[in-house]
DNA sequence: GATGCATATGAGAACGATTCCATAGCCACT
DNA sequence: AGTGGCTATGGAATCGTTCTCATATGCATC
């Protein structure tokens, strides 16, 4: 059932049937003819054909490091929301954490005009991302990272722990910092320097093996703070880069005897729904992860419909959320 | 950039750089030749064009009610990984537990072939939404919800609670129920069933006002287990149809002064990662979301490979995880 | 009564691929 | 010499739209 049959039938051409599916003049009786033998048939126009002809896919490509996440699934849900809204649906593509296949999918998305924009919830940036991207044919927004130079939507990692570290500093004199690897900028590197700034600020020298590394994960940041007692036993403070590495810490203070907040204050950030159900509390920092994918959709329909602006960068505002974690 | 523009700078016809493209036969001179022509102008070939004319999108519509959530989001972890095995990709619809949204997506993704196939993480069925599922024209899969008479993936609900329940029997005598809507039929109905069972099993009779309903929120969780403290005063058990909303019900139970498990027990469902993490851990149902998702994945590429066999139904095994919030 | 404008319609050319069909050379059998 | 099977190629049809053009009618305007 296609147009040309659409036509046939209610005794016009293809033409005027197009015309009245989109908007142009057709007569009050054909108009009728056509509406009624369309009710009956129960057609509706190829959406292939008419990409091919218009160009236009309504669709946007969405690269994600991985689905099962606080942050990246709320992100999602504010980008799928807004696009909804304008009629544009989501391509979704799970890298599972593999920096290849963000590559990859940006390839496989940009070519033949599969969509009509992309946006690249990234973690990590380097020559082969940027090599990529230059060849972009479609609008792109970077969502969660701040890649100079590009469209983006990011977090202010930086002044939130610093935040968070000074107020735990106020009844703390001996930081300790669990973090996540360098190449993850905003996570790995912003949070990292914003603990420290605010350890500086107040004349704290933090010794290296009080800078672990883990994984985003509680498990990892269970043996991380292991690995801090073991060097610093007299640690009285954990700042952690995400709350789940926080989980981790606080489980194995817990284990070990210290109990929080007393003996050891712990913080996580993200504010994620189970930093206030845990026992303590969890004190973090809420980030407006629902509202930045909002924004990040709303940066990439304004590039689809206004392909000359330059694109513009935003940083999002935080929250600091005092808990019981902390004295 | 087009297959006729490569077709004359090589010196070829279009038909011979298809047939280059795809499989067919090109003499060794030619296909280097449109080789050097292809490297040097970076073609691709329209995969609009190519979904015309093959009529095929290699696109997969998933519907889910939220994203934010552990277990959907696992299962839709399975299907894009299984999917993108096979070169497929999936076009993401969040009803945000909107049950008209779940129509209309239906519609949407059934109108001109924009997609290859459905799959549907439903939570409602009514005969609304038979009614669009009978006149779908793509191959479908209904995962997480058992549905007559459609392919379909599903938790074996009723069996996980049922034998949770007897194992928190065994230790107690006096036990509530925290539920969902029951329109909701494999969390709501099922597991409720598996309880009130097991319970009849061991010759107890469950009082209404044992029985709270909830809407899969901590908060809710919390507010339920007020309610059956307040009614059922030496309540010993306390059997969640979710992780999320036992961790409101433990919350609950430590702010008014209960222990767990020595005084009340609790029991989740779903083995979410943070029933490891609290104090005391849940005991709780791990139930196969990922793999669930990939089963949904290969039964829908089978059904788009075989159109015309039958579909089955597969329910998923499951696993009870006996922890410290049991005695 | 010539001109201009709004309304109305259909023919036909795109959009960019794939594929059927016809043709043709070459080699190997009978 | 005739038949059949590979390899190789280009022409043309096809997928289902949209949109430009050309054409036509009715009606108001100068």
């Amino acid at each position: 059932m296609n147009i040309n049959e659409i036509a046939k039938r209610a005794g016009v051409s293809r033409a005027t049937v197009s015309r009245y599916l989109n908007d142009g003049y057709v007569s009050q009786e054909k108009r009728t003819r056509i509406s009624r033998i369309i009710e009956e048939t129960g057609y509706v126009p190829s959406s292939q054909a008419q990409q091919l002809r218009n160009g236009k896919t309504h669709l946007v490509g969405v690269i994600i490091p991985k689905i099962n996440s606080q942050s990246v699934s709320r992100m999602v849900e504010g980008v799928t929301s807004k696009l909804a809204e304008h009629g544009y649906q989501v391509l979704l593509a799970n890298t599972e954490n593999d920096e290849s296949k963000e590559i990859e999918y940006l390839r496989i998305l940009n070519q033949g005009d599969r969509v009509d924009g992309i946006i690249l919830l990234g973690t990590v940036f380097n020559e082969a991302h940027e090599k990529v991207i230059r060849r972009l044919r479609v609008p792109f927004v970077v969502l969660d990272q701040h890649f100079e130079g590009h469209a983006c939507i990011y977090q202010d990692d930086y002044h939130a722990v610093r935040d968070l570290t000074q107020l735990a500093l106020s009844t703390a004199r001996k930081p300790a910092y669990i973090g996540v690897f360098e190449e993850d900028r905003a996570v790995g590197v912003m949070r990292r320097q914003g603990f420290l700034d605010a350890c500086a600020q107040v004349g704290i020298d933090v010794l290296p093996e009080a800078m672990q590394f883990a994984s985003f994960t509680s498990d990892s940041g269970y043996f991380a703070a292991e690995k801090i007692l073991e060097h610093v036993p007299d640690v009285d403070t954990i700042v952690c880069a995400t709350d789940e590495m926080a989980f981790g810490a606080i489980m194995y203070m817990r284990e070990y005897g210290k109990r929080v907040p007393e003996d050891v204050q712990v913080t996580g950030v993200g504010d994620s729904p189970m930093s206030r159900i845990i026992i303590p509390a969890l004190s973090t920092v809420h980030l407006p992860f629902k509202t930045s994918g909002i924004k990040a959709a709303e940066m990439l329909l304004r590039q689809i419909s206004f392909p000359n602006e330059n694109p513009v960068s935003i940083c999002m505002p935080y929250e600091v959320y005092q808990r019981n974690s902390l004295r």
